[in-house]
DNA sequence: GTCTATAACGTGATAGAC
DNA sequence: GTCTATCACGTTATAGAC
């Protein structure tokens, strides 16, 4: 993996940040180069334009997906862990640095952002929802969740909530988020 | 209810409109004026600044949510009935106009919207969770729904699924909300 | 290959005409 | 009371310097 120039690689951080906080329509080439110490347009030479950066943006959120779900089934296969480490990275982002799902933001979003970014937006979603049935389905066969109906459509739902739920507490407090995440726990059959 | 400008109820219908489709950041006041066939700055004066009609839009909501909730319990104040309802107005809503939840929208640009929208949210969000408490409370009373735990974090779990699944659909088709809408109704131990 | 100077335009907002 | 002419600034993007 040939390490591209370093200036390349703040943008594509900084930018991550920006646009889960901000959403896409509220952060600026600005938000990046002044902080950066660089001018407006050079963050032009590295993202031609705005679309650009977008579809960087979300493959990097597809990365840390792949990354992230590669460790949870590492500290443990066990997919309760592995369903209790990602309800665990949802709710530490979001008291952390009240970071919310990229897909929602995405979607609300969606008919103002670069058509050229959502090919990559379906794969984040497709990924996602892939990884979280898998996960569900491996735990329903071993016994340790309960839920009727398909894996994949108890995937959505899991998925669903805590993309909503985290929405929810940025407007009334973490509290709805805590609710959130131990009622989908008892939906699973999980005290 | 004495009849306010007629281009004033306009504004608010459009940026309504304009709102959930493109977000907060994602619509100008020219979106509004040239449609209308007025100028720019004629909106400033019906709103003086963009959170003054960012209020406006929230406080359209509330009251659709109000008159909505009120046709629920007219039409049949059974619970199940009043929740069928409010799932189909969600689908509708995707299907007609890819409309999405206002609240996630909102959560999404919420670090960036002006100060003054919040707390019209917090009582968008509250109004809706009492609302939905209150059926599902009914409704498990009754015999027709089967959870555990409180009804209020029920309450979240379904609101934040059916705000997550229409999110979900923009990005990747309308057959992902029907998975979670399915689902929801399953989990509540519905046919 | 990397970045700066500058452009062309859209933005929310003010002052003042009718 | 309602709306138009205009502003100061921020926006993404291009052309060209080093």
């Amino acid at each position: 993996m040939a390490k591209r120039s370093n200036t390349r690689s703040h943008i594509v951080r900084m930018a991550t940040d920006l646009y889960v906080d901000r959403g896409f329509n509220g952060f600026s080439y600005q938000d990046i180069s002044g902080p950066l110490g660089v001018k407006n347009a050079a963050i032009h030479y590295h993202y031609a334009t705005k679309g650009d950066l977008g579809v960087a943006i979300i493959d990097r959120y597809r990365e840390i997906l792949r990354k992230r779900t590669g460790d949870f089934m590492e500290h443990g296969s066990d997919p309760v862990g592995q369903l209790d480490a990602y309800l665990r990275f949802i709710r530490d982002g979001y008291v952390k640095d009240g970071s919310i799902c990229p897909m929602g933001i995405l979607a609300a979003d969606y008919h103002t952002v670069p058509e050229q970014m959502r090919p990559h937006a379906e794969l984040l979603v497709h990924e996602m929802l892939a990884w979280l049935t898998r996960v569900l389905e491996e735990g329903r066969n071993q016994g340790l969740f309960f839920f009727n109906g398909p894996a994949g459509a108890k995937a959505a739902v899991v998925k669903s909530c805590l993309q909503g739920g985290a929405q929810l507490a940025r407007i009334s407090g973490v509290k709805v988020l805590d609710q959130v995440i131990e009622q989908v726990r008892r939906d699973l059959g999980l005290g």
